[in-house]
DNA sequence: TTGCATCTACGATATTTTTCGTAGACATTT
DNA sequence: AAATGTCTACGAAAAATATCGTAGATGCAA
């Protein structure tokens, strides 16, 4: 069964995702920058995304270095599902909707979708 | 601030917004239709959303009809803009590839998304 | 009117998530 | 070598969610 990572074990995720496999310091640091949380708070969240089977982790000297054993994408397909079947009655594109209604979509994006719609369209 | 529903507030309001104004009876009867709840669970999960001022109540009679406070296309849209912000980037233009190119959207779904796509960039 | 069903209120407990203090190991600096 | 800094591990507490039992009120049916 698929777990649901919670807001914080998101936001480390995120950073992982970007920034590649780091170090718990290099997680922190980079979470610090925008919220106030103690060292000890994300190592122990790190420490229990290990123990779920969220991160993999491996001996570097003194230190472990993390990586994500969830893909970025396959977090959001599983995130963007749920919240879908959940909230939108199973509409993906009522959601698509709604998100583009929601006017913070350049005219560049909009064209990507639209290339996008075609190739689906020719795909089937 | 907008206060997040939990998932079990969320299938509350989902059934609030569905059917109107309805009892904790009824709330309940369709929640335990799909899973093990006890009445009292459902009972005091409605109180505390009354609490936070998630949910108006009226007395009828012995019991409470209860409406939902927040409006569906504007919980929605707060949620659908969260995940964008935490898990997108900010990009619904990739969130919105993301669920279409999961195929799960069908033909009449795709040309409504083209037509709402037509009209936007006809608005700026 | 007595008993059963159905409400609400309330408190208690369980579970999950978040937070952090403290201790011990080890490296680096003075 | 002693002091200082930076790791991890671990335990504990705080906070947020979820669950349910029990009690008391009220309506209804036998």
């Amino acid at each position: 069964m698929y777990i649901k990572p919670t807001d914080s074990e998101l936001e480390i995720l995120n950073f992982l995702w970007q920034a590649g496999p780091s170090t718990v310091r290099a997680v922190h640091d980079a979470l610090a920058a925008t919220k106030d949380v103690g060292y000890t708070t994300t190592l122990k969240l790190m420490q229990i995304m290990h123990d779920k089977g969220l991160l993999y982790r491996t001996e570097q000297g003194r230190s472990h270095i993390y990586v994500a054993l969830l893909g970025k994408e396959e977090t959001q397909q599983n995130l963007l599902g749920k919240l879908v079947d959940t909230v939108f009655q199973g509409s993906a594109a009522q959601m698509v909707m709604q998100a583009l209604g929601n006017h913070t979509t350049s005219p560049e994006e909009l064209n990507e979708i639209r290339e996008l719609l075609n190739n689906l369209e020719n795909n089937r």
